[in-house]
DNA sequence: ATAGCAGCCGTACCATAGTACGGAGTCAAG
DNA sequence: CTTGACTCCGTACTATGGTACGGCTGCTAT
């Protein structure tokens, strides 16, 4: 059958271990699909919502927002699926916004230590907050 | 003694729990300041060490990576502190960058989620690379 | 037909960063 | 001088997201 893969080429596909596909079955975001035999076949529809599992985590939403999400895929509840949205962007931007206060930061310890003068560098003075 | 606090004062000052001051302590983050009868007390310099320990956190390093940072802040290893600085600015970089992208993710499964006439809101659908 | 790689399964273990708990001691106020 | 809050200490437990192991079985190529 075409576009049919074991585990190992589903893993593979988006780059994560076969463990971890298992993983996921067991936690119930992915569905153990039906065997032909002894062994699973997947399917496009498989690799899609890996993916997703994937892009979702990298949003920051954990395994277990993920499963929401996913059953909400199947409903038409737009509020809530709304509401995860706006919370999740809320969150992010100040995520964002912290890891650029970070990096101001890191790029003064990195101008102030480059300068290979001065004997100390320090470290701790270059996070205080300006 | 002025400006001195015991554990809950310091904890509660950078908006920690006192175990957490304590696990620190443990990991040689901080160190157990001479006890003055059976109680601890801290200062400024333990304040700022701490305050120090949370920002880089948010930077992204780990505990294992801080403690070498304060390692490092006694020394003039510039080279290393350097590198260290560089590499995670690198790692910030990308990592804004894939928040950036995930939030445009949401943008869109907000956005297409709010109208509220078709059925179905495909979740799954909305993180789909661009 | 047989070797050997894949897949399957359950269970155990890992790293990171805390958080909780229980007992014993101590300090300060009333 | 008692009460109550706080400290100290060690040990155990938690959450999150995997990763590893070992035995068994079945598919496939030689």
């Amino acid at each position: 059958m075409k576009n049919a893969m074991t585990i190992a080429g589903l893993a593979k596909a988006v780059g994560v271990g076969v463990e971890t596909v298992r993983y996921y079955q067991r936690r119930g975001l992915l569905e153990v699909p039906q065997a032909i035999g002894a062994v699973r076949h997947y399917g496009p529809d498989d690799l899609r919502r890996l993916s997703f599992i994937r892009r979702a985590q990298a949003a920051g939403f954990t395994l277990e927002e993920i499963i929401e999400l996913l059953a909400l895929d199947r409903t038409e509840d737009r509020t809530r699926i709304h509401a995860m949205a706006a919370e999740r962007i809320a969150a992010l931007d100040s995520k964002i916004h912290e890891l650029e206060t970070s990096r101001t930061a890191l790029e003064r310890l990195r101008a102030t230590c480059a300068s290979g003068k001065g004997s100390a560098c320090p470290i701790i003075e270059a996070f205080d907050p300006r």
